[in-house]
DNA sequence: CCGATATGCTTGCTCGCGCAAGCAGTGTAG
DNA sequence: CTACACTGCTTGCGCGAGCAAGCATATCGG
């Protein structure tokens, strides 16, 4: 199952610098690597397409950003819905800053409020508002549903099953 | 396997806005969500750890954006080592503007080179340079071998073919 | 041949991100 | 108590992205 070299290719302008191994083979090595990672190359193309259909519902039907979604989903899933913004960033794998601004954001649009925290006062503690309660009360079936239709429906439970398997071996922390 | 709500969640200032369904039972309804999506949430957590391990490597290890070696390779994949903006742009899911100015800062790093097309003038032909060349040849072996040990040797053959028959799935266009 | 429309690309604008520096509050050692 | 390191957050900066407008070329209808 190695790397069969379907096409040809015409290296460009080829001048064989002997610093670098020529490349050669370039054009081989490339389609090689295609082959190899193709297997990758569809879980990204997968993956962007199911994000980009998923952000845009979500903007054009409820005029929320998935991420604005995704901090109301995980503010709500909080007992209180109160979360210090710490946490936050760390289950949003998102940089400290992109999370201090896309919070700020969403409390002037009024999803959210920030306080102080009263146990640590440098800490900020956000908590959902009515409005943040009723947007995401809004977008919450339709966004289910089409997870459901886009993702969930389309997989066999025995393909949910292998799905998840395959998640958590590529997501243990064990580098090769 | 409902959502089975595990968690007492108490609903942040709930006052039963009769314009909205008051959400009576937000915080169910979230886990309720999480449960369903937590799948789903695996595929994006996933994704987005490969994908920042395979940029940081790329950046360190080859001072190159690992979009502009995305470039490369399509480039290289070509017979001529050369394409089309336009091509390109399909190729890459990247916005038209996007696509032109990352291609002239890769032209202004040396990487590529960039002349009006002989058969329509409108368009842009971009073609590999040695420089690119070289920089894609230095790049491939520990690119592959990262993608191999992170992606590819993580999952036995089983996982693979179950994987691609998923990701098929998936990928399909016709909407729920 | 000429005008109207379409296409491929570029550019001005604005936006959100990450990095690094800065700031206020906390915790710790003497 | 005071000095010092640390933590949680904010902010200035620069970058890359998308959108929309603009420009040159191509193509089609008359």
């Amino acid at each position: 199952m190695a790397a069969s070299n379907k096409r040809q290719h015409t290296n460009p302008r080829q001048h064989a610098n002997p610093a670098q191994p020529p490349a050669a083979d370039l054009g081989a090595m490339v389609s090689g690597l295609l082959e190899e990672t193709a297997l990758w190359q569809s879980f990204l193309g997968t993956h962007r397409r199911l994000v980009e259909r998923l952000a845009e519902q979500m903007q054009t039907d409820h005029g929320l950003p998935l991420e604005w979604f995704d901090v109301l989903i995980h503010l709500a899933d909080e007992p209180g819905a109160r979360l210090r913004q710490r946490e936050l960033r760390d289950r949003m794998l998102l940089s400290e800053s992109g999370v201090s601004r896309m919070l700020a954001r969403m409390a002037a649009a009024g999803l959210l409020e920030r306080r102080p925290a009263d146990d640590d006062r440098r800490g900020v503690e956000i908590a959902l508002t009515d409005a943040g309660a009723q947007a995401l009360a809004a977008a919450l079936e339709s966004h289910r549903a089409l997870v459901t239709t886009s993702f969930t429906d389309r997989l066999t439970a025995t393909d949910r099953l292998a799905l998840e398997h395959i998640l958590a071996k590529l997501t243990d922390p064990a580098e090769g």
